[in-house]
DNA sequence: TCCATGACTTCCG
DNA sequence: ACGGAAGCCATGG
């Protein structure tokens, strides 16, 4: 089922922990986890996200240009901008405004 | 077991 | 600066 691997239950758990109006990468995310080059293993974790609970933040989850690569699976492609305001983040152009003012490093947590 | 795919990233032209 | 191609590793068929 979801739970499948180990790797997709690391990617979740640092995204729930991703601070309510923050974002962060993939590569990030997968530099955390230990797999700098495997940025696109992140996003495909997160695509299954869907189905894990509790619910994940995936709009909370960007490309290094901050740009809502991964909207199209939120099942509307403006579902995951819509979301992303709401928590007070600006949208344009399908990509994160002041991208690196709300960019959050996974290390953080950890350097807490 | 092997081949193809992917919510990325980096390099080369 | 922009566009295209390669590299990356795990998952599914």
């Amino acid at each position: 089922m979801s739970e499948g691997t180990d790797f997709y239950r690391r990617v979740y758990e640092i995204v729930r922990k991703i601070p309510e109006g923050k974002v962060t990468t993939y590569g990030a995310i997968a530099n955390h986890l230990g797999m700098k080059g495997s940025a696109r293993m992140v996003g495909y974790a997160l695509r299954h996200s869907f189905t894990e609970a509790p619910p994940i933040p995936a709009h909370r989850v960007v490309n290094r240009k901050g740009m809502l690569t991964g909207k199209s699976a939120f099942g509307g492609d403006r579902l995951m901008e819509q979301l992303l305001r709401n928590e007070g983040i600006l949208v344009s152009d399908d990509a994160v405004v002041n991208f690196t003012q709300h960019f959050w490093n996974p290390e953080d947590e950890e350097n807490l």
